[in-house]
Order: structure tokens, then sequence, then C-alpha cells
DNA sequence: CTGAAAGCGCTAACAC
DNA sequence: GTGTTAGCGCTTTCAG
């Protein structure tokens, strides 16, 4: 049996206010019983039950991320962004991975409603009305990371990325090339797919490219899907000799395409990645990336979201954060 | 304001004992209260509040999950697994990511006795005494996954890491090559460092390779790490034409430290790996490698765990599960 | 089958 | 400063 308020209140012959006082307030108590508390909460290795806590406070001082891919780099940046907020924040953190479920992330909320969890992080995916709904419902104060909303007005924060996608391509252009295609994702299941090609698009037109506009094919966020995406890509545009991956998954699998297919990269073909994953500086060859400050991204969304627990509402509603353009050696002159 | 037992209860004008059997028996309610009950619970969305059930039932249906690097890909098979099998067994999950850091770590532990959680499972670090001792003071009961004790006798799941390196070492063997390195965990914080380096040498033993067994150079869970580890291993060593690596990261260290020297692999030098990762067969070249049953690990672990919370015990104390080699593209006949 | 009431461990008035 | 006490929301006897 665990130790109660009581059981230390007995050891130190006090109140079970002067404990709860040591605990939580520890001047209000004079220090000879402080002290005789503090003995006896070593001994027992008394910790407050967070159960009775909560049901006071109705706070848990926890709080929800849901995620829709674990086994994706990207959100492993993103959770020890978060992970380092809450522990600056006094809050725990609950992760939830849905594998991109609709039932899973569903079933997660009802969880984090039972679970009392104060507020949610909901991570790049869309927000779809159903889930939406389902969080106004449950009266859980969420906010979104790499990812926006154009129905609702919910707080996020992400990198810019039209401008990012821009500055991808246009760093293409500027190395000489003039045939490139792109892999992207799928308009449909992504928020960042629609924004990176328009980006992708206004580069080309600005440097009057457009007849590359056509040349792209989509992928669904993973590495498989993007070696396929490639082949179909220089299958119908084999004279391409660059192109812009809206991931860095993706470029590793148009990579892998490419070697399969002895292609040399950056020999033949110049590839760029979007992300800066951990991986991607260990790929052979190191891939030239769009930056992501995904670490600060997870760690400012819980300060967002923090933000939005305490005053009820935020500063500035939607955040973009700086991306980066880093070269390293996937790409060259053309 | 969230609704409770008693809003419910009002709006069906029936009692809150009445609501919370048909939140928990719902068969020993008549149904026309049955469903004036439910009608009100949707209405309301009420969701039953889980401090005030924790407060009774002296659990909360929660486990606590210890990694100790969440950009190492190979817990996110072991999250995947262990999540999987918590929505099975009716937990939710709190994982927490110690950096690898011994304070983060037993102030995580603080916190899962706080928030109460039923059990813990501990993954791939070594168990300190310390932390052995906090558990056991904190009366949280917990399993070892990827790792286990000789110190106490903690229910653990892993792989035979003896025989698996013995396999990987005897796969480079059989394949005709005599000058075989390696690049292992340093011994004294890594569970698998000693077993791994036992198989090692076993094979070599048993072929008359002895001489190889000094060839052996150490690094620390990290890309980079192994980098510099094969810079030396080569530098002391260069007639080496295979490596055997503890890690696929390391594995990926090492091809990049060659490719960076201008030696193919595994046109020159083959290289092994352990652990086969989602990354491994991304790599270029894709990577021979140990696979481990991840997912299942984790799985298994969390199984394990709930087997120790429901029984008081386990049936087999130090589970052993199977490892399997994988032929891809890293290695060659010598 | 259903309602009243006790109590889980804690905090926060409220007296002293 | 410190103790007493009334709940927080729920489950579970115990009567009826």
């Amino acid at each position: 049996m665990k130790p109660t308020i009581r059981d230390v209140a007995r050891m130190a012959e006090v109140s079970i206010s002067t404990v709860s006082r040591v605990m939580n307030a520890p001047n209000s108590v004079v220090e000879s019983k402080r002290n005789r508390v503090m003995e006896a909460v070593e001994r027992l290795r008394y910790q407050p039950n967070s159960f009775a806590r909560g049901l006071i406070y109705k706070k848990s001082f926890t709080l929800g991320l849901l995620i829709p891919d674990i086994e994706n780099l990207y959100f492993a940046g993103v959770i020890r962004g978060m992970q380092d907020a809450c522990i600056k924040l006094g809050y725990s953190l609950m992760i939830c991975n849905t594998d991109r479920d609709k039932e899973r992330l569903l079933s997660y909320i009802d969880n984090f409603h039972e679970k009392q969890v104060d507020g949610i992080v909901f991570a790049s995916d869309v927000l779809y009305p159903e889930y939406h709904d389902k969080l106004v419902g449950c009266r859980i104060p969420f906010v979104l990371v790499s990812s926006h909303s154009d129905e609702f007005d919910i707080p996020s924060v992400e990198v810019d990325d039209e401008e990012a996608a821009y500055d991808a391509v246009k760093f293409l252009i500027d190395l000489g090339h003039k045939d490139i295609g792109m892999i992207g994702f799928n308009h449909d299941n992504s928020v960042s797919g629609p924004p990176r090609y328009e980006g992708f698009v206004r580069a080309l037109t600005e440097s009057g490219l457009q007849q590359n506009i056509m040349k792209s094919k989509y992928a669904s966020h993973r590495f498989e899907h993007a070696y396929q995406a490639a082949h179909e890509l220089f299958t119908d545009y084999p004279e391409l000799t660059a192109v812009f991956c809206v991931a860095d998954e993706f470029a590793m699998g148009t990579i892998s395409y490419l070697k399969d297919r002895n292609i040399l990269v950056p020999g033949q073909v110049s590839v760029i990645g979007f992300d800066n994953l951990r991986m991607s500086s260990m790929f052979i060859p190191k891939l030239t990336t769009i930056a992501q400050p995904i670490y600060e991204l997870g760690y400012r969304a819980a300060e967002k979201l923090h933000e939005l627990l305490t005053t009820g509402e935020v500063q500035v509603l939607n955040e973009k954060m700086e991306h980066k353009l880093i070269v390293r050696e996937s790409t060259r002159e053309k």
C-alpha cells in the first residue's frame, strides 16, 4: 500500500493540513514541524496522489500529443522539443501515435478526455471537421503544429511551406537546372502538400520554366511510395536533371531509385529534400535540403498551448518559424 | 465546466448510482432508465472523470515507458509494439525520453510515481542499482526490454545478443573473409555490448581467426561516433575486408566513413549491421543485418508487464526472442 | 432494481 | 501557525 498524507501526518505527529502545507507552501509552517514532516516524507517515500490533487485542481498538468507516424524521424524531433518545453512548464506528456488511422485518432481523443489532459498538440495532420468537432465537444483546448486550418481559427506553429518550397526550387534553378521535377505530397491528405506545390510553381514561373509544372508526381509520406513515384517521374520525363522532393524521406526514395537505375546523384541528377532529418546528413550522398526547426516547432507548440491554457487566448494565432537552406552533397551545378 | 455524474443523473432523472451502473454494468439497470441515461450521456458528452475513478480503484490503467533516445529509430518500433499491446490490454501509455541523462530518468520515475502509473517498461538501458532502488522504493512494478539485469531478478524480454552476434560474424566468415573488425558498444554503458562482443570472439575463435579479436573499436550509440570509430579501426587495421557493426546506425556511420575514403562497400569491404531498422533497407547500399523483432519486443514487454501486474509474477523471467539474418547489399563474398 | 450514504486522498476555507 | 472539516466525482456497500 502506498503511504497517504495521513501516514505522513501520523509519523510526524502533526495534522494532515500541516503535511499538505509543507508540500505546497513550506514557508507557512514552522521549521521544527516542517523538518519532521520532511523526514517522514523521505522515510515513507511519500508522493502526493495525483488523482486526489486532480480532483481538486481540475487539472492534470498533462498535455497530449497526437502524431501520425512515430517511425517518421520528423516527429522524434517534435517530441523532443515538446518534451523539453513540458519539463520547463511543469507538464507531463502523453504521446499517441495514430498511424494515420481515423478511428484510432478519435479513440485517442476519448482517451485524452477521460484522462483529463489539459490540452492537446495536434501534429502535421489535416484537421478534419470531424476531429475539430470532437475536440471542441470535449472542451479540450488544442493547437496545431506543422499544420494549420483554413476552415477554423486554431492556433498553429509551422514553417512557411510555400516560401520554403520556393527557396528549394529557386536554388535548383540558380544552379542552372532547366528540367526540374517534383515529388510532392498527395493534396488530399496533407496540409503542406498544396503550399509546397505552389512554391514549386511560383519559382518555375518566375524564371520562365513553366513547362516543368506538370512534371510532378505524388507520394504519401513514405520512402517506398517516393521510390515508386520517382519511377513514374523518370519514366515520363527522362530529361530531368533535378528534382525537388517535399520531404527528406522522399529524397532518399528518389535517390535510391536513381541508384538502382545507375543514374548518379548528384552527377547526373540533383535532388533536394525538405525537413533536414537527423538521417539526412547520414545518407549517401548527404542530402541538400530545406531545414525546418523541428525541435523548436515542438517546443513552441507546447508553449503556445500553455499560453492558451493559462490566458485563454494566444497572442498570434498562426505562427511561422524560419526555414533554412542546407547545401550538402545531393545537388550540383548543371 | 465538464459535466459530472450528477448532471447526467439530473437530466435522466435518476440517481447517480444508476448512472454509475449504466457506465459499468449496463445490464443491471432496466432498459427504460438505461436508455434515458445513455441519451443524457450522449447529449452532455459525459466522460467519467478518471481522477475520481483512480482514487477508488487505486489504478491509473496507464503504463510508463522509459527510452534512452527517441531519435533512434529502434525505439520507434518498440513504441509501436507497446502501444498496440496497450490498446489491446486497456492501458494508456506514457512515453518518456531520457536522452540518456541520469537526472532526467530519475525525475521521470518521480513523475510516473506521482501520476500513479501501474507499471513501467524500462528500455535498453543499464539498470543501475540507483534506478533499481528508486523503482523498488516507489513500489512500481517494472520489466526490462532489450535489456536484462545480472544483479537483480527483473523480468525481461530481449534477443540473444551473443548468439545473434555470433551469427553475424559467422556469416562474414562463411563469405570467405579472414580480416574482420568490429565496431561495438562501449561496455560500460551498454547492456548488449559485452554479449555481442562475446559472440564476435566465439565465431572468430571457432574458425581459428583469433588474430582479429583485438581489431575492435567502440562507439556510443550514434552515427557520428561510429564514423569516428571506423576511422580509428581502418587506420589501425587497413587490411580489414569486413566489419561487424553492433547496430545499423553504426553500419551507416562506417559505410559513410568508407565512402569518404573512397573505399567501396561491398566491393572492397563488407559491412553487416544489427537491428534491421526501417532505414536500413533505404540506405545505399541496403544493409545486410541481424534483424531484431523490434515491434514484437515492445508488444511482448507490455504483455509481460501486464502479467506481472495482474498475477503478481511472470511465467518466465528472462525471455529471449528470435533474431534473423537478413542479407542485402552491404556484404559480398571475399 | 434503485437510491442514500460512506469514503478514496487531497486542498482550502474556516476556526482557534 | 495549526487543526478541523467540507467537498472534488466517482464506486460500492447497504437498505429498501
